[in-house]
DNA sequence: ATATTAGTCGACTATCTCAATCGACTAAGT
DNA sequence: ACTTAGTCGATTGAGATAGTCGACTAATAT
């Protein structure tokens, strides 16, 4: 029940970009310092998010990448889908890439992977970029003034 | 956010020996044929729930596997472990394998993935092998008698 | 006893995915 | 025109995954 790595760094640099949303474009660089991804991979990571419309990008000084539309608007599900495909266990209970199983009709298990998978999207897709930044802010607010 | 093949086959194979708990000891080449999983791979797989005290073995003729204890005391997270480890997407918030980050004070996102793995834990600890092997049967009755 | 059945064990392999890297290219600003 | 910074495709190395194999050991039936 893994989240991939590209996933993990794909989720922290939306987070990054949505805590400075207000900064503008921010350099790959920049991004990759501040949460310590590689930033050759991270590179591939933001273009794969620009060509989903989550980002925007500018070329050249004083380019960068920014969120394609607010931190609010954005759910974390999107971005673990684009980047890791569908959030279901297995593809029987997909709802984005359902591919049925021949022994379906008599699977006692179909029920107990869709509940799972329904738990799942249900906490990812009410989680917003702006929940996240938000979170964020409050924790590192509370780690400066203890 | 996938579930490995063997993680999957593991729970069919508990699956299938939980419905025909009654029946005594059942031959791989059975669970096998029964659940499409490859034998020899399904021999691996039966082996390592053994040696993890979920199942026990006889040799020789009307040998085979059986449950080492009843399905109403065996979890689906249990098995899900054996086979491919903690359930939390990813080592910060696991329970059995935690493995704090460096950026952890700061991090918004940690609190998430804590509610996910919770998630997932709370709805494969509560389920049994004997509540899937019911769900089972009813499934094929209804399946018989439409 | 011995032939047969069936689980045990370790090693092995092929394929795939993942994480990462690279080089060359294109566009934007100064 | 020069520099900065994103774009794109290809490639690579490591490790995990899914699956196989051969030889061994224990239990049963005849």
């Amino acid at each position: 029940m893994r989240l991939s790595t590209k996933g993990e760094y794909a989720s922290r640099a939306m987070l990054e970009l949505s805590v400075r949303y207000a900064e503008g474009a921010l350099h790959i660089r920049d991004i990759s310092a501040a949460q310590g991804i590689p930033e050759r991979f991270l590179e591939q990571i933001l273009l794969q998010l620009k060509r989903a419309g989550y980002l925007r990008s500018r070329k050249g000084p004083k380019g960068g990448y920014f969120l394609a539309k607010p931190p609010s608007r954005i759910s974390v599900a999107e971005v673990i889908r684009v980047m890791d495909g569908p959030l279901a266990p297995i593809d029987c209970v997909s709802v984005t890439a359902h591919d049925p199983c021949p022994r379906e009709p008599y699977c006692g298990l179909k029920g107990l992977w869709k509940e799972v998978r329904d738990a799942v999207a249900e906490i990812l897709e009410r989680t917003t970029f702006e929940d996240m930044a938000e979170r964020s802010r409050v924790a590192k607010a509370r780690s400066v003034t203890p």
